[in-house]
DNA sequence: AAAAAACTTTGACGCAGGTCAAAAGAAACC
DNA sequence: GGTTTCTTTTGACCTGCGTCAAAGTTTTTT
């Protein structure tokens, strides 16, 4: 491998560490330190990154595509715990692991990830506490996701997490006027994200079809009155 | 406030940090500077330490007492996140959050807890990032157990919930000994550590009863078989 | 453009477990 | 000891949602 190539690569390595919402602010010359421990990966769609209770040799940035992290029962039924995109970072938790990964992650579609490398980024931290102060920061916001979860998965109806989810993508739920949301997944990817099946998930949309809330045409879902929606996910929230 | 009298508090404050999980094998040095930016808090029954929002001064270590972290939905039901007892550490989520808690925690009983400052402590870390390390593994540890719940509140029933909690009190799961389990808590708040409510706890206590699993006198299980309700565990694991 | 593969929708059905109501113990208080 | 309050148990009932099966759709492949 040529010299100018491994410069480039390295190049683009830090783009994606930069542009990754963990490492806002990092100075240029640490970047490039962890740049130095960190090693690409491409993944086919379907490819497994880790199984539970793999060693855990770093945790991971994404750089492009989709990966989900989930956990599978015995039985065999996969529960997502999150759909991970461009920018994201996950796995931070293998930083202080003694034991293996706790989920699953498999590439929802064709991705590439940077593996930041355990043991040199402990030894990076030494020299920069502030470093460590960043990771416990993504870890709480993701142990916050988590929180948020066991809520919804146990205390909220299907129709309650739909409308949600919907809501939270209307730039102003109080409008009136009609708002286009694009599935970037299959609509079953999106039904496990919100803890149920196909089949329930798409009789709630046609519910809220029914009620003229929104319309569907193959992967774009139309909210007709984002402010109506609204409303309903405020009383089903309000008892 | 005599000086001899501090200085016993703060003999008492360190003890309780060296019982902590969390910071075992840190130097007694260490335990003293963090010692000093500890306060000790007292709190009656039902009493709350904080809620969800409130902004984040510390996080806890559990001295004496229970508290039953948790959330609670607009409905007003709550669902239990974890029980924390004496020597537990919580809400270390508090120090990098600009946010504040994401829960709420009450007593549950007479308790006194340590509230290891975040301000303070953020400095102590900045000198030593080894103490941020093992902030990492604790929150670690506290990220793989609301995993764990997820994958249990959706994916197991109540029957298997239970017996998974029993088994995990029996000494021996192999054994055809009887095992005396004594509840701390009221069989309510149990109920509502597994993610349901105390009608259906009682009726999958009696289920066990009829098939001579186990025999309930007030506040004491007694498990007549643990390797058969192992048996059944795995079996309901299993498929 | 036809065939194959993958994804969605809809109906029928069953059941785990939540809610309501009422009774019976236990514990706490005067 | 008696009354009040809290906890637990049991029965009756209802419902959300998962499963199975079968018919569309859409996307991909060739």
């Amino acid at each position: 491998m040529s010299t100018a190539f491994n410069e480039f690569k390295k190049l683009a390595v830090i783009n994606t560490l930069r542009s990754c919402q963990l490492f806002t602010g990092v100075s240029g010359a640490d970047l490039e330190a962890i740049a130095r421990v960190t090693v690409v990966k491409s993944l086919e769609r379907g490819e497994y990154l880790f199984r539970e209770g793999d060693a855990a040799s770093g945790f991971y940035v994404i750089q492009c595509g989709a990966v989900n992290v989930h956990r599978v029962s015995a039985v065999g039924k996969e529960q997502v715990i999150h759909i991970f995109r461009a920018g994201d970072s996950f796995a931070e938790v293998a930083l202080a692991a003694p034991t293996g990964y706790p989920a699953d992650a498999r590439a929802l579609e064709k991705t590439q990830v940077l593996l930041v490398q355990k043991e040199g980024f402990l030894a990076l931290i030494k020299r920069q506490p502030e470093l460590a102060l960043r990771m416990l920061g993504s870890m709480s916001s993701h142990l916050r996701v988590l929180v948020g979860q066991l809520e919804d998965l146990t205390v909220k109806d299907v129709e309650t997490r739909l409308a949600n989810w919907l809501i939270k993508r209307c730039p102003n739920p109080q409008s009136e006027t009609p708002v286009k949301i694009e599935l970037v997944m299959a609509k079953g990817v999106l039904a496990a994200e919100l803890g149920t099946v196909r089949e329930t998930f798409s009789r709630t949309l046609a519910k809220f079809r029914g009620q003229k809330l929104l319309s569907v045409k193959g992967k774009t879902i139309t909210v007709l009155s984002p402010a109506k929606l609204n409303a309903l996910l405020l009383r089903n929230l309000g008892e």
